[in-house]
DNA sequence: CCGAGGCATCGACGGATGTCGATGTTGACA
DNA sequence: TGTCAACATCGACATCCGTCGATGCCTCGG
């Protein structure tokens, strides 16, 4: 495209509207970030990783959550299958009863992520 | 309820169902970081927030931010006042123009908190 | 005083999401 | 083999959320 094309802002007074100094996030990151975030978005999520991460070894069985979150079973399997579907916890089958495990890791990769891109940005 | 009312689980072979060893996180604590987590928790927003902080100073007008996410102005609008309103940023009308800069202490913040609850937990 | 431009707000629409009851699946035990 | 219990899946519903076009507000320059 020619430069000469473009409308020179004759009233633009200041300085604004420049690009974008440093690297910023591509809209794929942002994407999977999101989708990793939103599995945490949630107040039902956060309690029920509370409590996973409250017991002894980082794991508990269904039947330790359906209560104190009060919401019915299916609805708390749902939430357990988003979290581990966005790899914040592992489901190992013992028997009857199914048992989850937190994934510290998980949490560290998200917050580690986004120190890097908002607060020790590229750019800063 | 009458306690003898409630059958006795005479076939419970292995120990299930332990109320939780530690303190978890209460109801309105969640509530209030989901919150949080749901602004954050949105492409547009991440590339929004990733843009302004890698803008020198930490800040950017909404002329700099419409084109790059590729989104109309009004929908950056919106986005922005989400996380003005969780925060993240903050407003600032400098003649024609919007100011928003990145409040890097909320980020902070978030993180500390998700930390605290599911990494160095009280019960672990 | 009037026009232009940057930004916020409004109203509407389609899609995603949280919740539930009902049902299927699977393992333990008699 | 039949029954029970724990958990997952399904279908349905109400609600929320992201997006847009249209419009209003406010500031600057003429």
């Amino acid at each position: 495209m020619p430069l000469d094309l473009i409308p020179v802002p004759t009233t633009a007074s200041a300085a604004c509207c420049s690009p974008a100094p440093g690297p910023t996030m591509d809209a794929t990151d942002a994407e999977r970030t999101a989708r990793t975030l939103k599995a945490l978005a949630d107040p039902a999520r956060l309690r029920l990783l509370s409590i996973i991460a409250a017991h002894d070894g980082g794991e508990a069985c269904v039947c330790d959550l359906t209560e104190p979150v009060g919401l019915t079973q299916p609805t708390v399997s749902h939430h357990l299958k988003v979290l581990a579907e966005a790899g914040f916890v592992t489901r190992e089958k013992r028997g009857v009863w199914a048992y989850y495990t937190l994934v510290p890791d998980a949490v560290r990769a998200l917050t580690a992520h986004l120190g890097a891109h908002l607060l020790d940005g590229p750019g800063a």
